[in-house]
DNA sequence: TTGTAAGCGTTATCAG
DNA sequence: CTGATAACGCTTACAA
C-alpha cells in the first residue's frame, strides 16, 4: 500500500509509525502527478483574473491573496489564469483535469464563460453576479446596497445634489456586474431620498486622468473623460453639486488634487464618500469617509463556497456581503 | 500509442488523419496528471508572491501578469503560492512535482529560500537579487543606476539639497535587495554630484499615512513615520530642501496633498521625482517625472530565462534592465 | 487490521 | 514508419 493512507482506513499504531520512519528514512513525497491519475482529483483550484487595464489592480490582487491563502487551508494549490484565453482556458483546465474547479472574476451581466461552464459542468464560482445566476455560485459586495447606503449618508447630511463619478466607460459598455449594480442602487437611494443625481463615468487611465495645470489637451482617448473633464462638467453643469460618489479609486488621487486647486474644500465645500478599500481610503488626506471593498473576504469567501458545493452541497447560492459605511473626514454636514 | 505525438515522431500523413478524427469524436483531452506522471514534467511554473502589506501591490499584479502570459506562450501554467508557507512552499511544489521551476519575488538580501533552491536544485528565478546571486538567475531594474539617474536629474536642474522618501522603515530593516540597492544608488549620485541628501523611511500604510488637517496623533505605529510626519521633519531639519525623490509609490498621493496643504507648488518649489510604474506617474496633477518600474517586463523576462534554464542553457546571470527616467510635470530647474 | 493487485492515462521503448 | 507493451507512482477495491 503506498503506505500514507493518512487516515483512510483503520491502522494499528506499529504500522503507523513504521510508515512514519520510513517516509522519513527515503525522504517520501508522493507525486502530485500520480496522485491525480489515480484519484482523479488535482488538489488544484483555477483562479481567473482579468488582464485589462480598468479594472482595479489592488482590489484582484487582494482577491487572489484571499483565495491561495484559504485554498491552502483546504489543501489546494491555486493556478493563475488571465481572461485573455476567454471561455477557452476554463475548458483547459478543466477537460485537462489540471484543476478540479474554477474561480472566475471580473463577472459581465451576460458573461459568455457562464454558458462553458454550464457545459462543461465544472464546479465554478463566481466572485461577482451575473444577470443571471440560476444555477451558479456567486458571491459579492453587495453593490446596490453599497450604493443606496452611500446616497443615503449623503442625504441625511443635507445634500441635495450629488455627482457618482464612476468606472471607466468601457466598464459600463461591458455590462460588468458590480458597476451596474452599483449605479442602480444608487439612483434607488437617490429617488428615495429625493436628492438630485448625475452619473458621470470617469477613465482612470493615465492620459485621460487630469492635464489641469499642465500644458496638454484635456483627454486622449476620444469621447471619453478623466478626471479633470468630468469634474469640470460635473460643476458647470450643476453648480450647487456638493456630494460626490467615487467608485473609480484610481482617480481617487486626481480628484482630491483637483477640488483643492479648484478652490474646493473637502468636506467644507464638497463632501465626498468613495466605494474602496479601506486602505484607500484611509491614506488621502482628509481620508475618506467610504464604503469598504472587502476584496480579501470575497476571496477567502468563495472558496468556502466552493469547498462547500465540491464536497456536494446541495443548492447553488448567491452570497451577497452587506456593505458597511465608514464615517473619516471627507464628509460633513452641508451648512 | 497515446496518439498526439505531436511531432515526437515521423508520422504519416495517413495516420495523423485518423488519430485527428477519433480525437474529435472520442472528445479526447489529455489528462494533465498522467501526463505529469508519464514524462516527469508538469508545465506548471510556481510563482510566489508576497502577502505583505508594505510592498506595493500593483507592482506585485503586473508582474504576475506578465508571467502568467509569458508562461502560457511557453505552454506552460502557472501556480500562485504566498509566501507565508516560506522555504516550505517550494519544497513542496518541487519535490512533489506539481511545479518544474519556481519564480521568487520579493528577494531579500540574504533570503533565506536561496538556501533552499541551492539544496533542493529546483530550477529557480529570483525577480530580485540577493547579495550573493552566484549559481542563480535573476532579474531586475537597476535599481541602483535608477537610483542615480534619479539624483542626476535634479542635480542638473540645480537642486543642491534633496531628500529621499524611501520604502518603509520595515523594507529596510529585512533588508529588501531593491530597496537598498536604490539608496546605494543614490547616496553614490549624491557624492557623485556634490547634492546634499537626507534618506528617510516612509510608512505607506494607513494609519499613519498622513494625518494633517484630521484631527489625531501623527503616526499610530510606535517609531515609525507616516507622509505628514515625515514631509514636516525633511523641511524642519533642512529647510532648503528642493528636491524630492519618491520610492514608496502608495505615499504619493497624500505627498501631494500635504505640499500643496504646506504652500509649496511643485514643481515650482519643489521638484519631484519618483520610482514607480509610468501609470502612477501619469495619474497625479501635475504628472511626475519618473523612472519607471517595468513591472511585466519583468515578469515577462523571468519566463523567458527560465525556459532557457529549462532547456538546459549553461551560465547563470543576473540580467539588470536598465532604468529610463521620464521629465513630466513635477520636476522644473531651480532659478 | 493488513497485504496484493488492478487500474488511472500518458510517454517511451522495443520490436516489427 | 507503426503497433504493442512496459513503466510512471499512486489510490482503491478485494482478499486474507
Amino acid at each position: 500500500m503506498s503506505y500514507v493512507l493518512s487516515g483512510k482506513r483503520p491502522l494499528s499504531e506499529a504500522t503507523r509509525e513504521r510508515v512514519r520512519r520510513s517516509i522519513e528514512a527515503l525522504n517520501y513525497h508522493p507525486h502530485a502527478g500520480a496522485r491525480a491519475l489515480a484519484s482523479s482529483k488535482s488538489d488544484v483550484l483555477a483562479l481567473i483574473v482579468p488582464l485589462r487595464g480598468d479594472t482595479y489592480v489592488p482590489v484582484m490582487m487582494e482577491i487572489a491573496i484571499g483565495v491561495v491563502t484559504k485554498a491552502r487551508e483546504f489543501g489546494y494549490d491555486v493556478l493563475l489564469l488571465t481572461n485573455d484565453e476567454g471561455p477557452d482556458g476554463i475548458r483547459r483546465v478543466a477537460s485537462s483535469s489540471r484543476a478540479d474547479a474554477v474561480i472566475l472574476t471580473d463577472i459581465g451581466m451576460e458573461d459568455d464563460r457562464i454558458a462553458t461552464i454550464r457545459q462543461s459542468g465544472v464546479d465554478a464560482l463566481l466572485i461577482g453576479v451575473p444577470a443571471d445566476p440560476a444555477g451558479l455560485d456567486c458571491v459579492d459586495l453587495d453593490f446596490a446596497e453599497a450604493g443606496r447606503l452611500c446616497v443615503e449618508h449623503l442625504a441625511q447630511l443635507g445634500h441635495r445634489a450629488i455627482a457618482f463619478i464612476g468606472e471607466a466607460e468601457g466598464v459600463y459598455r461591458r455590462h460588468v456586474g458590480f458597476a451596474e449594480r452599483t449605479l442602480r442602487g444608487i439612483r434607488a437611494g437617490a429617488a428615495a431620498s429625493g436628492v438630485d443625481l448625475v452619473h458621470r463615468p470617469c477613465e482612470g487611465s493615465s492620459q485621460a486622468a487630469g492635464t489641469v495645470g499642465a500644458a496638454g489637451a484635456v483627454g486622449t482617448l476620444a469621447g471619453t473623460v478623466g478626471a479633470a473633464g468630468t469634474l469640470a462638467g460635473i460643476f458647470r453643469e450643476r453648480p450647487r453639486t456638493t456630494g460626490l460618489i467615487v467608485q473609480n479609486e484610481a482617480v481617487i488621487p486626481s480628484l482630491m488634487s483637483l477640488l483643492r486647486t479648484s478652490g474646493r474644500a473637502v468636506p467644507e465645500d464638497v463632501s465626498i464618500v468613495a466605494l474602496c478599500p479601506d486602505k484607500i481610503a484611509e491614506q488621502t488626506v482628509p481620508p475618506l469617509t467610504s464604503v469598504t471593498m472587502p476584496a480579501t473576504e470575497l476571496g477567502t469567501r468563495a472558496v468556502e463556497l466552493l469547498m462547500l458545493r465540491m464536497i456536494g452541497n446541495g443548492a447553488h447560492q448567491v452570497r451577497l456581503i452587506p456593505p458597511s459605511l465608514t464615517v473619516r473626514g471627507s464628509t460633513a454636514a452641508i451648512d
